[in-house]
DNA sequence: CTGTTAGCGCTTTCAG
DNA sequence: CTGAAAGCGCTAACAG
């Protein structure tokens, strides 16, 4: 039925370590013999077993990803980075959605585990003590992808989430604006909610101006949120001039509800926000954000999980921390105030 | 080192045998043996590995998937339905991304089957003489999902495109429409090229209408061909009152190049297209499109798949080409012919 | 440069 | 209800 190695053994006339060689390229096979092994090979169509490999080796060459919802464009955008570095060193992943769901993240790094991935990227909500127990029952390397655990105890890559928001704010500011409100993510979540609402405050602080409550309204990171919490905005005697959200969803939500209110933007009312999705492009007035290198948070998280995986770094705590860079891309949502 | 189902069998005092009854659920065990090696198991964070029972059972539970491209939303949507599904049936996936190149595509298919996945789902480009002859090579069941290959050779499932796009167009002719130009994508590409062409071609047609050789121009599916293409429709001297675009994206980019030309959409031009991917609801005015079920077509597919994987039916050839319904969604980017 | 020989960790008859 | 034993298909020393 399926062709083994035992199989191209016999009909090349050489031992089945002599196939294992040629199939796994090891120069030590003379070219003659590799010949005639390929050639068996070819003749009886025979595919190499990477199950019954793994399990000689030891080495699967696959790794997992745990991500929130690769249908939502900010994680897709990281999980092709993660998937074009992978490719490029061999490595195919298994993807798993877990929805930030504690529960789910859980069990699926357990049965990733079992699966004997080689190593493990993992998007997802707040890195709780049990996610860290869990990584702790692993013997393969874990890298966290656009998140990071509050005691810097496993590798990471990811931006300041919290200097993004500063930066964002801070071009309202340059602006002339005074009166910036803000639609926040929840601020149980670390880096996109809390972060970017701490990089708002105190971008306000630093510029001496005092937080107002009404002023701050946490929505649910999508657009429809951004809809429906800039309605709030809009009924407050003395509105904003500017609004920062926390994603650029929720921002062309509010340039949307704006528009529908016959207020302009950005005559009447700026806003700006931190991701730069593809459809910040794609809007009109097209929005000024701060871009988070998706791509590249994806493609560095796998490239240390790499090294990580080939030993040839040992996981130096503090110094697995790696942040990317983020920059302001302007563009016309944001103007001086009037 | 590492804890195998002998070490439990020692701990647990018991055999092997027994160890794997009651870790794959066997109900021939004991309620007291069971309680004993599950404590066993307990003691010693006993892991089961996957790639033995692999090995042994010649079972992986994982399905590979090859798509052209993770962070495209139309895929992605896609890909989300086909893990949901799996995940529901305990399966996992291995994602590859082949960005719709032949060579690419291959490459995959065969290293996904050299991992002995149990199933596989392709989504492509076109479905060549060559990967017919690759899908051949497998001993697992494979399914096309949003994509058919000529022969309906292998199982598939995916949506009329020709007819969505006819209705597409239809819903345009209603609204009184005569001068109607078509953002197609290439010809080359059967499903969202050649077939919604045709689509076009044939609604014309029944309308009694005569097809424009210059009301029909080729983008790449993507927002920034619609916003090119889009100019020469502007350049001509009796321009089109409505536009049918084979994508969202273009049709998107074809009401911003509009709009910021001074034309209004829909009151001066109509828009329409085929996929309604979750942008259309985001950009004002909000898109008119007809629906294509990506979800569905994931999760419908991954479905089939099981069945298959499960022999629950063989590939009965011809009854294997499941067609999903789609829908117009009526928004606001066609208005009657004033 | 090539062959022999143990396993890798688990499932699966087959007995009992 | 439980155990013994034979692999699954391949890699990895170790010899030669």
């Amino acid at each position: 039925m399926t062709v083994t190695i035992y199989d191209v053994a016999r009909e090349a006339g050489v031992s089945m370590a002599t196939v294992s060689r040629v199939v796994n390229n090891n120069p030590n096979v003379k070219p003659q013999t590799r010949k005639k092994v390929f050639e068996a090979i070819e003749r009886l169509g025979y595919r190499p077993n990477a199950v019954a490999r793994g399990l000689a080796s030891k080495k699967t060459t696959t790794v997992g990803v745990v991500i929130p919802d690769i249908s939502n464009s900010i994680f897709s955008e990281v999980a092709r980075g993660i998937e074009d570095i992978a490719n490029m060193y061999h490595y195919n992943i298994i993807l798993c959605n877990a929805d930030k769901k504690k529960e789910k993240e859980i069990r699926v790094i357990n049965t990733l585990l079992e699966k004997q991935v080689d190593g493990l990227l993992f998007m997802g909500g707040t890195v709780t003590e049990e996610h860290l127990q869990a990584f702790n029952t692993s013997s393969v390397p874990i890298v966290l992808c656009a998140t990071t655990d509050e005691q810097n105890a496993v590798a990471s890559v990811d931006i300041d989430h919290e200097k993004a928001a500063f930066d964002a704010v801070n071009v309202l500011i340059q602006n002339g604006h005074r009166d910036i409100a803000m639609i926040s993510g929840t601020l149980q979540d670390p880096a996109n909610g809390y972060a970017r609402y701490q990089g708002y405050k105190k971008a306000l602080e630093a510029a001496g101006m005092t937080l107002r409550e009404d002023y701050v309204r946490i929505g649910n990171y999508r657009y429809e949120s951004g809809l429906e919490v800039t309605k709030h905005f809009l009924e407050l005697k003395d509105r904003p001039t500017a609004i920062f959200a926390a994603t650029d969803e929720m921002a062309i939500g509010a340039i949307h509800t704006l528009q529908d209110n016959g207020l302009k933007v950005p005559e009447d009312v700026s806003v700006i926000s931190v991701d730069n999705i593809r459809m910040a492009s794609m809007v009109r007035p097209q929005l000024t954000t701060v871009a988070m290198p998706m791509y590249d948070i994806g493609a560095v998280s796998m490239r240390l999980l790499t090294k990580l995986m080939n030993k040839e770094m040992k996981d130096a705590s503090e110094l697995m921390q790696v942040i990317l860079p983020h920059e302001v891309i302007h563009r016309n949502s944001v103007a001086h105030r009037s």
